[in-house]
DNA sequence: TCTTTTTCATACCGATTCAATAGGAATATG
DNA sequence: CATATTCCTATTGAATCGGTATGAAAAAGA
C-alpha cells in the first residue's frame, strides 16, 4: 500500500518544473542536482510524462523540459496515475475491474470507500496548490534564518 | 498502491468467523471452502492474527477458531494494518518515519492528506458494520430470488 | 563539418516482495 | 492409537522495485 519512487519522483519533478523559470527550458541535470535523484532515472520518469503530453522536450544543448499546461491543470490524481498506474487499493474497484464474488462480497464496500477518499485526496490537489505550499513553506524558512 | 490478498483475505476470513456460528470453533477447512482460499495460505494468514490475539485458537478435532472480542470492537484498520503492515501511501509520514528532506520538501502534505483520508476509512469500519452490510446484501439477494 | 550538449530508447541487474505450496511436527479427541 | 485439527518453517516461481549502463538521435554553436 505504498506510492512508489517513480510516482513521488515525479511528483517532485513536476513541481520543480513548474517553480523553475518557465522562460528557458530546464534541463535533467538541474533537476537531479535540485532533487537529489539520478539523471538516469529522471530521465525515464520523465520520458513517462513526455509521452503522455505532460511536458515539452527540446533537444540539444540549451535543450530541456518545459510544462505544457499551467499549474492549476495538473492534479496530483494525473500525475501518480499516470506513473503509478491505478491508484485503487484493490483491482475490483478499478474501472472496468470485474470481480466473480461481486454479488456476495462485501467487502467490496471498503474498498470502494478507500478508493473514493484516495481520488478526493489526489483530485482536488494542483501543482498549483503545491507552489502555493511551498511559497509559505520557503518564507517561514527565511522568517527563522 | 495495492492492498495484497493477505489483507484480503484476513478481512473476508475475519468477516466469515465473525458470522459463524460461535457456540462452537470454526475450523480452517469450512472457512477455505466458503471463502475459496486454500486451506494452506488460509493457516498462515491466520497465524498472524492468532498470534496477535484476534482469534482464539483450539487444536485437534472439533478445534477451530473464534473471534476473541466482540465484532464491533475490530477495525478494518486493525486488521488490514496487522496482515499489511503500515497503512501509510510512504514512509515519511509513518509513525516514528523521519524524512531528510522534511525541511523543504513539500510533497509530504499530499502525503499527510492521503493518510487521513485513509486512515479515516478504515479506522470508522468495524467487523459488525461489514456483518450488518452483509445481512442487507443477502436479504436484497433473497428479494431478488 | 565537427564537437558538445542535451534528449531518447532499450537492455540489464540485484534485491525484495507476492502469492502461494509443501512437508511435517504438535496437540487434543474419542 | 487413529484421526483431525492447529502450528511451524522452508521453498518456489513470478513479478515488481529501484535503479545502472550503453549508446543512438538530434540540435546548437564554433
Amino acid at each position: 500500500m505504498k506510492i512508489s519512487t517513480k510516482g513521488r519522483y515525479a511528483l517532485r519533478l513536476m513541481l520543480d518544473l513548474a517553480m523553475s523559470d518557465s522562460s528557458r527550458p530546464t534541463h535533467i541535470k538541474e533537476i537531479s542536482a535540485r532533487q537529489d535523484i539520478s539523471v538516469k532515472y529522471l530521465e525515464q520518469i520523465i520520458a513517462i510524462l513526455n509521452k503522455a503530453g505532460f511536458v515539452r522536450s527540446t533537444r540539444g544543448p540549451q535543450g530541456g523540459y518545459s510544462l505544457r499546461w499551467d499549474p492549476e491543470e495538473y492534479t496530483v490524481g494525473m500525475i501518480l496515475r499516470l506513473t503509478e498506474g491505478s491508484l485503487a487499493p484493490v483491482a475490483c474497484v478499478e474501472d472496468g475491474g470485474i470481480c466473480p464474488r461481486d454479488e456476495q462480497c462485501v467487502t467490496v464496500e471498503v474498498w470502494k470507500r478507500l478508493n473514493d477518499a484516495i481520488n478526493g485526496v489526489v483530485d482536488h490537489i494542483t501543482l498549483a496548490d503545491l507552489i502555493h505550499w511551498q511559497e509559505e513553506k520557503n518564507q517561514n524558512l527565511d522568517y527563522i534564518i
